[in-house]
DNA sequence: TACAATTTAGTTGCACACAACATAAATGTC
DNA sequence: GACATTTATGTTGTGTGCAACTAAATTGTA
């Protein structure tokens, strides 16, 4: 039973914990030369395919919760790649979009993944495989989002959000 | 090519990254019970192999860098779990150590594995076939550590630390 | 023995991630 | 229409993680 044994290094978890944290700093050089972070760069894969985006939205595609999402599109648009805005048909949802700046980095991103997988993937049929290997181990893993936000509200005064039509 | 294209489902980099938040999601729970976070955790599986280690050994079992690994053995003490003290041999060192609250947390954190074993892993040969896959993954990515520390000096009056014999 | 270089550990600042909370807008129900 | 409920987004607090820095102790070297 060596896999229920409590050595670190028979862990998966601490293999996968090592994988995700040497990936993030494979790709940190790269990523900085585009003045992205690892998650900004991860948001940015989202816009790229959408050029917009509801903030909920963001969360899902990233599988992270507002509290990650919210802070993490400011800095996006302190850094001038996206504008938020308020969708005029529902008041609440803030509408992510990227702006000039913004689109125009995806060119410059285009050759970030390659110098990933020039190390870690042979080829496409390698690729595949890999992506097959980790998608079966979500599979398994199941639904393991954030955890509920039942909301039950004790401290009144934080989480203040503007009034409809004020600047956001 | 499709593992060139930016399209954020066909990263491995994000079906790693969602597979790490998703262990240490399921794990969250029991760990919570035990008062332990998932980082802590694997301190924890460090220090139980080996009763007592120096910083830097920590840092290099878990692959973190010491601004990780220094606060984390401080929170480790302030919950009573290990106890700090400078070596005698070589002053520059801090040996950690678990005290017996500690030790006694091996036996409770035993079924920790199989909580997630259970949803993860088939069997015996199943584990060893994720383990050699995420290895192998691994050993392709290289040496990955945090990246280097030159150490250029030029804000003084940060980083302090106690002198040879006071208190840590 | 002086003194430069290295090693060990720690701190600060910033970004990420989540739990637990908050407000505002929209929706459901009577 | 008044009200509770739900949905969308946000903030605060805490822990993790790294870059860049720091002091103190040790080691290397002239």
């Amino acid at each position: 039973m060596s896999y229920r044994e409590l050595l670190l290094s028979n862990q998966l978890c601490f293999l996968v914990h090592r994988l995700d944290l040497g990936i993030a700093s494979k790709y940190r050089p790269a990523l900085a030369k585009l003045g992205l972070t690892y998650g900004q760069y991860l948001a940015m894969l989202a816009l790229w395919e959408r050029r917009e985006a509801t903030v909920s939205e963001l969360c899902g595609a990233l599988e992270l919760d507002t509290g990650t999402v919210s802070p993490l599109v400011k800095r996006l648009e302190a850094a001038g790649l996206v504008e938020r805005a308020r969708s005029l048909i529902d008041e609440r949802q803030v509408l992510v979009r990227l702006t000039r700046k913004g689109a125009a980095l995806e060119e410059k991103a285009r050759s970030v993944p390659g110098s990933l997988a020039g190390c870690l993937v042979a080829d496409e049929a390698d690729y595949a495989r890999i992506r097959a290997f980790l998608e079966e181990l979500l599979e398994r893993l199941g639904p393991c989002g954030p955890g509920p936000d039942e909301g039950t509200n004790r401290d009144p005064a934080r989480g203040k959000r503007p009034k409809k039509g004020s600047r956001i």
